[in-house]
DNA sequence: CGTTCCTTTGACTGCACTCAACTTCAGTGG
DNA sequence: CCACTGAAGTTGAGTGCAGTCAAAGGAACG
């Protein structure tokens, strides 16, 4: 196999480590892309509704590995935007344990599911240093009131997770231990290249025991799918290094292996 | 075991026949009631709003069984809401069968994850005879932008889904066979108890096929878990017939067994 | 009344879990 | 600097739950 490559910067910094320390102005202007980027430019919001939307976000200090976000059984008051850094969000299991719920990269919004009891169900635990925005709910649900693009955004948003956990549903439900990795790995190379970064060369800010959970897995079989797929010249892992060596064949993997666990209905 | 009882309704029929044919002013009326259990009870919609909102409703003819509500790959136009009846909601694999996403009962929405990409990513199917209202979503759309309380009840709405599916995630991830159809009763017994029907005595409308498809889970799996919980005396099964005979022992499967299937994490 | 689908049951198999040992690495303090 | 400690990851051996294959009995439907 080719060579294991030591990674010049800190390993543990993981995923978008190079974002380091951020003045605040840069942050807020960055801060202004990233609302935009979650919510106006899709729908190609007016300078002035931006503007309007960009007052109420909030730009709280940076959040350190292990800290919380909220926890469940708070209060929800906010929605938040990652703008660097990961987290993930899990659920206490009634027997004690979690269940790890999603992994969330600079971009993405966390807090959907606390709209309806006003009330967060999860938790959301900072997996490496992050820069968090902050949309204090109640005055984002006045401005949907008067933007009605905004309002469709909003619906948008809802709808795109609902389809987001749908996707995750058929992926538990029918897909092998190989093909849940394969998916696994995409989705985090699509979602970094989305934000400019390679889609082939990352670090994983999440433990093996993290993504077995998220996944339904053992750690065991997360790790063994890691060697198995190494062996097969599909990446190259060195601890939380990650390098896929064959894009096509990963994907390959996904569909049409016909090798699915669970029969087909009807 | 207990002599099984055959039912003097045709099993066919399954949940809820005793809604039959029903005269156009009843569904008019049971219908804007059934939006108001949907959209506007829990928030309390002024009568006006309320009126403005049932009249943007239209109310379709009743759909038979095997008849499509939509396609996947159809254009969104419209939310729908179970009035009677039942449906099954369910997405294609990449490589042929499906993936059943979900069963809907009276009262209940369909459609909520197609307002993202404007299509319908996923097929509803009609499991038995049902009545069914449509809500133009341009309309209300409108409507939610005047009206602030149903905007909000509409954002609760949405993230209920997602919460929703949170659970089946948990359930999917982490759940053996057993706890999976154990949550799969207490799901039905308790939406049908809401509706003021039985909590523990009804009709299934779906084929042992679809639930598995849905839980996960072979088709041979629910049919031995359904004689062993009947060999327990948990439940009386007679084909479509259901009939509860221990609830709490079946609640006390699903969280306290610690038998699950897989580790929990860190 | 034949065809087809649905359901159930049995026998066997295999994927992924469990248990366990070992290695490596990070952090801590002597 | 190095031993100690604990967390994280890897690997191997064994096992069990649920899937697959197969067959047969009923129900539904034309």
């Amino acid at each position: 196999m080719a060579a294991k490559q030591r990674a010049a910067s800190n390993p543990e910094s993981g995923v978008l480590s190079q974002h380091k320390v951020i003045s605040l102005e840069t942050l807020r202007v960055a801060c202004k892309n990233c609302s935009l980027s979650s919510l106006c430019l899709p729908m190609g919001l007016s300078p002035e509704d931006t503007e309007r939307l960009d007052d109420i976000v909030r730009h709280a200090r940076p959040l350190h590995r292990n800290d919380f976000l909220f926890r469940a059984g708070d209060r929800f008051r906010s929605l938040y935007v990652v703008k660097t850094g990961a987290l993930k969000s899990f659920a206490p299991c009634p027997e004690g344990g979690e269940q790890v719920l999603g992994f969330h990269l600079p971009g993405e919004i966390i807090g959907l599911d606390a709209i309806d009891k006003e009330l967060h169900v999860c938790s959301a635990k900072v997996l490496e240093t992050s820069a968090i925005c902050e949309i204090p709910f109640a005055r984002l649900a006045e401005l949907t009131a008067t933007i009605p693009s905004l309002q469709h955004q909003m619906f948008r948003l809802l709808s795109k997770e609902i389809g987001h956990d749908t996707e995750m549903l058929l992926l538990l439900g029918k897909k092998s231990a190989e093909e849940r990795l394969a998916v696994f790995l995409l989705s985090l190379s699509q979602r970094l290249q989305k934000r400019g970064l390679s889609a082939s060369d990352f670090y994983l800010s999440m433990s093996r025991h993290e993504i077995g959970n998220y996944l339904g897995l053992a750690v065991e079989t997360v790790s063994r799918i890691f060697t198995r797929f190494q062996e097969d010249g599909l990446m190259c892992v060195d601890r939380k290094h990650i390098q896929l060596l064959n894009l096509p064949a990963l994907e390959a993997l996904i569909g049409s292996t016909g090798q699915n666990r669970r029969q087909q209905q009807q």
